[in-house]
DNA sequence: GCCGTTTTCGGCCCGACTGTTTTCAGTCG
């Protein structure tokens, strides 16, 4: 059993030990332990086999011994108990909005409901309203829980959720009153994948933005509207629905609003937990001791006056932001990218021609670009034949003489072929100044050929290869990550002097945030590229930006952050390194 | 279940909203 299947187990077990009525604190426990057991960097396998589980926060002896099983066995007693007393459906029914682990229990234990689709049955017949404390309302609140569920279709990616809450805040920064409007939630923490959106307000009559926000011209369905919360859901494409929640709250309340909402759910716990060992109380209208509140107006005086450094958004995840010695002042800005070293022109699959891409470049304030086509066995893409690949280069050595202001960099988008080989010989990647290294075929590679992780390290070997490109290849739901050992490739990035990407196309953003840390603390560099097809493709760099942030990226862990000398001294140490 | 500069046992975050009740349990964030 892997990392990510022991984490899910636990939550599994959380779930059921719910519906069937456990402990709070202990299911509480279980919930913890799977989120920390899915964050952890550190290698399962080797705290197990070292006895260092319980090194782990929230994990104790009884707990360690679990996760073993589960190593060897991929089981354990818990689990197994608690399967044998509940059906396998049931988990299920706590997705449905308005289905909690109650409702669930009692519509298993008398209308011997065990899967959504039983729900459905028992609605259709009547029979869900006729139990005690279930009404009509509650029966229709359910059942348009699973048609939401049902349309939703999973969590929105943050390139389609963060676009769509910056045109609504625009549109309720418009409304009579209103003096201020933020986005909180899941997007500002910049989170891969979006639940829904979040949005703050300030104003005095709450009652009147709600009504406008829930009659705003996109809004599908009206959840709720009340006098501090309107909730609604608007169409993200494809016919699909997303939850939007606005909330207005008076200018005294703002900072521990915009806090509150902000989340995570985690890091808010453990905020309040700081609050109550100083015999003070936390909530969304402000700090409080007693009746008095102490800090509230800004989001920094509550951080302030808890005596924790202030947190950006994109690291509150209760994943150790807490710790004294923790430093996020330097993480990367936007302002301290200096380039982008991963591109595409009309030479292979993009839009725009080299002079375009750099001049676009040029108008970011960007210093050097590098020009990374396709190469030859990327057929789909227009891959450059090693005959095209150098009249290519000459284009670009060319186009660089003729424009001032920025360093055009010859670059290439080079294959690691299923046997690990690179797809252009030593003697075409001399010539470029910059390689980027990625797998685009056989990802799910078995049999003879070498797994993902093997390709990557054999590319790496390779003098001339600078970065590996979207290293895992996810694509955010549309594509599994390939089945890649972390720890070996970070080593390996350490030992060769290669570099990993940030892909910030958001269907990407591989490296994701979990591995940027895992990157960083194996002492890797990044390059934070947007692996622009046109030049609006540029704008995806802030993507890459709050992943990097999430993974706790300061601008020194950042290669397109160097001025172009130190960045060339690099790949010329690289080189060097391999083949000499 | 875990955990300890108030604790090795007794704690373990906070409030709003909703629906079905007549004082609160369940759900949610």
């Amino acid at each position: 059993m892997n990392q990510s299947e022991i984490a899910k187990a636990f939550e599994r077990i959380a779930d059921l030990l719910e519906i069937d009525g456990g402990d709070r604190f202990r299911i509480n426990s279980y919930r913890r332990i799977s989120r920390t057991i899915k964050d952890s960097t550190e290698d399962l396998d080797a705290l197990s086999k070292a006895n260092k589980l319980t090194t782990l926060p929230g994990v104790g002896k009884g707990t360690a011994e679990r996760i073993q099983q589960f190593i060897e066995t991929g089981t354990s007693d818990v689990l197994q108990e608690l399967e044998a007393k509940l059906p396998p459906g049931l988990p299920a029914l706590l997705e449905i909005p308005g289905m909690g682990p109650k409702k669930v229990a009692q519509v298993h234990d008398t209308l011997d409901v065990k899967s959504v689709d039983e729900l459905k049955v028992v609605i259709e017949s009547g029979a869900l309203a006729k139990l005690p404390g279930l009404g009509a309302a509650s029966v229709k609140k359910i059942a348009e829980g699973i048609a939401f569920l049902e349309s939703s279709g999973g969590r929105t990616p943050l390139g389609i959720a963060w676009p769509m809450a910056e045109a609504l805040v625009e549109k309720v920064r418009r409304l009579t009153g209103v003096r201020r409007v933020e986005i909180a939630g899941s997007v500002r923490r910049g989170k891969d994948t979006i639940g829904d959106i979040d949005i703050l307000c300030e104003a005095d009559d709450g009652e009147a933005i709600i009504k406008q926000f829930v009659s705003f011209s996109d809004v599908k369905r009206v959840l709720a509207s009340g006098a501090t919360k309107g909730s609604v859901t608007v169409e993200r494409g494809n016919g699909k629905e997303l939850q939007v929640d606005l909330r207005v709250v008076p200018t005294e309340s703002f900072g521990a609003a915009l806090q509150y909402f902000t989340g995570s759910k985690e890091h808010n716990v453990g905020l309040r937990e700081i609050a109550a060992k100083k015999k003070l109380r936390l909530n969304e209208y402000g700090l409080y001791k007693g009746e008095q509140s102490i800090a509230g107006l800004r989001e920094e005086d509550i951080y302030q006056a808890l005596d924790v450094s202030f947190v950006p958004p994109e690291l509150r995840e209760d994943r150790g932001e807490f710790d004294r010695e923790a430093n996020f002042e330097a993480l990367v800005t936007l302002a301290d990218i200096r380039s982008d070293l991963h591109m595409h022109t009309v030479a292979s699959d993009g839009k725009n021609t080299i002079d375009e891409m750099a001049e676009a470049a040029k108008a970011l304030g960007y210093e050097y670009i590098a020009i990374c086509d396709h190469s030859k066995s990327s057929t789909i893409a227009n891959g450059l034949s090693i005959e095209r690949m150098q009249a290519h280069i000459k284009a670009i050595r060319e186009a660089n003489d003729c424009i001032d202001d920025i360093t055009i960099l010859v670059g290439s988008e080079c294959d690691i072929l299923p046997d690990g080989e690179m797809d252009y010989p030593a003697e075409i990647l001399a010539q470029c100044d910059w390689v980027v290294a990625s797998i685009h075929s056989a990802m799910g590679s078995g049999g003879k050929k070498l797994s993902a992780t093997e390709r990557t390290i054999a590319a790496m070997e390779n003098p001339y290869v600078c970065v590996i490109g979207h290293p895992t290849g996810r694509l955010i739901n549309r594509r599994k990550p390939m089945d890649m050992d972390m720890a070996t490739v970070v080593e390996a990035a350490k030992r060769t002097g290669t570099m990993l990407e940030i892909n910030a196309a958001w269907q990407r953003l591989d490296l994701k945030d979990g591995h940027v840390r895992q990157a960083i603390a194996g002492g890797v560099m990044l390059s934070i590229n947007t692996d622009a097809h046109h030049t609006q493709g540029f704008e995806q760099m802030r993507y890459g930006i709050v992943t990097a942030h999430r993974g706790g990226a300061k601008k020194h862990d950042i290669a397109n952050c160097l001025p172009l000398e130190k960045l060339q001294q690099r790949v010329a140490q690289k080189r060097q390194r391999t083949t000499g």
